[in-house]
RNA sequence: CGGGGUGUAGCUCAGCCUGGUAGAGCACUACGUUCGGGACGUAUAGGUCGCAGGUUCAAAUCCUGUCACCCCGACCA
């Protein structure tokens, strides 16, 4: 591509609304443009990154034996009342009407349409296993969108689905997913990390999600010093304090806690460790009363584990001021678990302490010395929290450390959900019909392009991993309109590299050699190769590495074999 | 949805408090001088100051409404 017609619309200033460094990175290389919240176009110096990570999807994709197709994203209601999701997805699933007044949805995902496929055109057993897959736009009306296309509204995916016999095939396509998903992002060259997870509102028993490591990662995953235990924050287990729990040797004593209504104040005020404290939550129940929650004071409550326990309403909210005073007769602040009626969870450190400080549920009063089974009940406990850095690895091997991550890909075993509410069944060998095993498997295709930036940039711009990089090489003359020299060069070279098939571009634009050089580096491309009268003369070029500091000259008629060989690696 | 903030040229922003001819830098166009790390000069071009009302002799500026965008938002017991 000879830049001079090609349309390079780099910023030099942040614009203002962008936040998080792929974003600014993005809108900056000329990558994107933003239409309104949450939507984007993409630029051709965009969509040329964006067609490399497709392809090396769709070519691992085909490998692993997976059928592309294609589905519309508009899809009728209909379907998503079958899959009983039509009340369940909540106000992200985009709901319109047609000149019919015939309800329609924009699709956030497609298990619906794809099942409807699979009733209607697999008969036997035979036909099984299969995967089909797409890449397609899908809507998600996020409460808020941000980060540019790291949580964009409409956004490209691509997205499969498996259908099997039973179980065991099931479990076999889906090895054969997470192997391929391995693939995929080991070819992007990214640092990525599967790990276990929740189902979230696709739903299903066994999943995993794939995460590009970066520091700005909205997600927190988890993953032990040893063995190979990893994990969402979200579905991280904590194991119950091994031992006895220690003896009680305080009474129970009301201390007057004036304006001390947090954990930290608390512990301030009275001086001891917020491990020896126990903090109660209340949440709305799923029977419109509430529901206690009693933490150890250094512990988070983890919010997927606790939406699923009985009784409490799913998703989870905390219950507003008004009603925590109706259940305890205090404020928010002062309540604790002795005294309390109605359902109460207990995390296992909360429940393995002794000696313990809590509210007493009545306004800047606490207990100090309170004990399980003296005063107040003996309490069944659960794993409730979040995992802190150093926990036990539930996996037995190891501790457990935080690392921040953004999830690029989510692989599930939905086993029936789809196909039992859908009517989606084949007849196996005995004439027998049998509801198929279905799993599903995304990747957020424009995501994968803001996380490659995330973890690969510098004050200069991106610095695109070989696979991804819009052009794997730019040459930059000196001089261009001047030099006849440089000129003859330039073009030799732009055209030796087009005909063996490099991604080059000539930067033949009518600009100063200091505006190429940080076009060249906003945009991130990998090699640059600098022709000038001054090296000419003897024959050589300039080579440098978008991550290197200084360049290196070769001879001039090597240079097609040199950049062959740096792409190599 | 609640709270906060911002809308002035393609981008970044000043001007608003204290009403009086709409500005700067970058980008764009032409010419000239430059030419190895985001050049300089001259001359152009580009804005119904988000939109709609209101107050006023006069509104980017004050008031009301509205729209858009951005940021923050249970872990407090």
């Amino acid at each position: 591509m000879r830049l001079s017609q090609y349309p390079i619309s780099t910023l030099r200033d942040v614009p203002a609304d962008a936040e998080v460094i792929s974003h600014q990175l993005m809108l900056r290389a000329g990558m994107i443009r933003r239409l309104a919240a949450g939507l984007y176009s993409w630029l051709p110096i965009g969509l040329k990154t964006l067609k490399k990570v497709e392809r090396i999807i769709r070519e691992e994709m085909d490998r692993a034996g997976a059928l592309e197709l294609c589905m519309p994203t508009v899809q009728p209601a209909e379907l998503w009342k079958e899959s009983n999701r039509w009340g369940k997805y909540g106000p992200e699933l985009l709901r319109f009407k047609d000149r019919h007044l015939r309800e329609f949805v924009y699709g956030p995902t497609f298990e619906e349409v794809i099942t409807d496929i699979a009733r209607r055109e697999l008969r036997s057993y035979k036909q099984l296993p299969v995967n089909f897959y797409q890449i397609q736009s899908k809507f998600r009306d996020e409460i808020r969108p941000r980060f540019g296309v790291m949580r964009a509204r409409e956004f490209l995916m691509k997205d499969a689905y498996s259908f099997h016999i039973d179980q065991a095939s099931l479990a076999q396509g889906y090895r054969i997913m997470y192997d391929a998903y391995t693939r995929i992002f080991s070819r992007m060259g990214l640092r990525f990390r599967a790990v276990q997870a929740d189902g979230g509102s696709i739903g299903g028993d066994v999943s995993q999600e794939f995460h590009v490591l970066a520091d700005s990662g909205e997600d927190a995953i988890v993953f032990s010093t040893a063995g190979d235990y990893a994990s969402n924050m979200e579905t991280a287990a904590t194991l119950a304090p091994s031992g006895p729990r220690p003896a009680a040797t305080q009474t129970l004593a009301k201390v007057a806690t004036p304006n001390a209504h947090t954990i930290a104040e608390l512990t301030a005020f009275l001086g001891v460790d917020s491990k020896q404290c126990v903090k109660t939550l209340m949440v709305d129940g799923s029977d419109g009363d509430v529901v206690a929650v009693v933490l150890r004071g250094d512990h988070e409550l983890n919010a997927v584990k606790a939406q699923k326990l009985p009784g409490v309403a799913n998703p989870l909210r905390m219950a507003s001021a008004e009603r925590v005073r109706q259940a305890t007769g205090s404020d928010p602040g002062s309540i604790g678990p002795i005294g309390l009626t109605g359902r109460i969870y207990v995390d296992h450190a909360a429940a393995h302490l002794a000696d313990f400080v809590c509210g007493a549920n009545e306004k800047d009063v606490h207990f100090t010395g309170a004990n399980w089974g003296r005063d107040l009940p003996e309490p069944a406990s659960q794993d409730i929290r979040n995992v802190q850095p150093g926990d036990p690895s539930p996996a037995g091997k190891g501790t457990l450390e935080i690392a921040r991550g953004i999830e690029v890909g989510h692989i599930f075993q939905l086993g029936q959900l789809y196909s039992e509410a859908m009517h989606a069944a084949v007849l196996d060998e005995g004439g027998k019909s049998v509801t198929m095993f279905m799993g599903c498997y995304g990747i957020g295709v424009t995501r994968v392009v803001a996380a490659a930036i995330e973890q690969n940039h510098d004050a200069n711009g991106i610095i695109w991993p070989e696979p991804l990089a819009p052009f794997n090489v730019v040459l930059v003359p000196i001089n261009y309109q001047k030099s006849e020299q440089v000129r003859l060069a330039a073009d030799r070279l732009y055209e030796d590299f087009k005909a063996a098939g490099i991604d080059v571009a000539l930067d033949d634009r009518d600009a100063r050699p200091g505006v190429k050089f940080a076009d060249a580096e906003l945009i991130g491309i990998p090699h640059r190769i600098v022709i000038g009268d001054r090296t000419l003369a003897g024959g050589k070029l300039e080579y440098r590495h978008r991550r290197a500091s200084e360049s290196t000259e070769i001879p001039l008629a090597d240079a097609l074999a040199y950049i062959r060989d740096q792409l190599k690696h």
